[in-house]
DNA sequence: CTAAACTTTCAATAATTTCTGAAAGTTCAG
DNA sequence: CTGAACTTTCAGAAATTATTGAAAGTTTAG
């Protein structure tokens, strides 16, 4: 398994970013490469081509399977398991923002909605607290959008991208609408 | 500068969360402790609530500043900086997106595109590049879409949101005006 | 069963990142 | 100027995180 030098920068590459996107170098680079990989690969080979030890990419692997990013197969007469990318690139954006949203904001917005619920004891801390629940209502339309944004069909999604301008026209239209709407008395 | 024990929680939580969101502790707990001050601090002020060294402070204070996430501003007959955060929560928010879109997504994006250049010289390179362009492409909706997104005024935003069902009626309704157009041969 | 062929675990170590505090740099009132 | 009042820098120390590889665990063919 020798990654040719367009794969390998690309691994590497995915491997530094990945980094930033919530999981290690190793596993954003074992992840780039069975996406780029046209078979399923096994532990070995993973390991040879990426040079790193067997017990890490262990490590990786389980990594990738807690956020649902990759599945198994098994090839006849062979015992070891062949790995792949689960589903479409879509799909992988869709789980990694949904991962890190459970990682990431949900127990900061658990937090914020507790906080919430003392009452001020002077003029700082309702400041404070005002401040806070900014934060907590920005973060709560934010998730509210990727989770809408998640049930869309990306196709459609991208259809719709390039015949606007975007979605600064498509609220426009919407604005309009709910205007009109609201005319008639339709609240 | 003692803080209470609701600003204490918040801006230690802030601290772990922000070096998930691409700064580090120091950072998070020094912007967390800004946003629900209500007055401007200087740095020996944050360093001794944050109980951490006075250079430290200062790092922090330099890295907020390429995130360009505060203000300077001074007290009479006192030499000493103060800093207090920049702009709204949503700015905030925008701010941390764009800058981790310069820092994670432009790299890949350029060199996603260098790749594209070489024709493959076989099958399997010919499936590593069709992946490639994939993740591209979904790259640059995902910048287009959030680069329109900080366009609109956050308040008209919520507005919106909170009036109609979200985004998929949005397009929804976007979807059935331009069919309407297009069955006018307006392309 | 048993042993071969795997995978996982985990303690030790390596690599990386963050933090401190002393020293150097800057600014400005007098 | 000068020195007091700050801020920044940066080398080394501390803390955190990632990696290895040997040992333990698991599975299955025979």
């Amino acid at each position: 398994m020798k990654m040719s030098p367009k794969v390998e920068s690309f691994v590497y590459h995915f491997g530094e970013m990945g980094s930033k996107w919530g999981f290690n170098r190793t596993v954003g680079q074992i992840y780039a490469l069975l996406v780029v990989s046209h078979q399923p690969l096994n532990a070995n080979q993973i390991a040879e081509a990426l040079n790193i030890s067997r017990g890490n990419v262990s490590m990786g692997i389980k990594e990738l399977q807690s956020w649902q990013l990759i599945s198994l197969s098994h090839i006849p007469k062979d015992r070891k398991e062949y790995y792949s990318p689960k589903g479409t690139i879509w799909d992988m954006a869709n789980r990694v923002f949904e991962e890190r949203r459970k990682r990431e904001v949900d127990p900061t917005l658990t937090l914020l909605r507790d906080l919430q619920l003392d009452t001020p004891t002077d003029e700082s801390e309702a400041y404070a607290q005002d401040k806070m629940r900014e934060i907590h209502d920005l973060l709560e339309t934010i998730t509210q959008w990727s989770a809408e944004l998640q049930r869309l069909d990306p196709a459609k999604l991208t259809t719709l991208m390039k015949l606007g301008s975007g979605i600064s026209k498509v609220l426009s239209i919407k604005n309009q609408f709910v205007k009109s709407k609201a005319d008639k008395g339709d609240k």
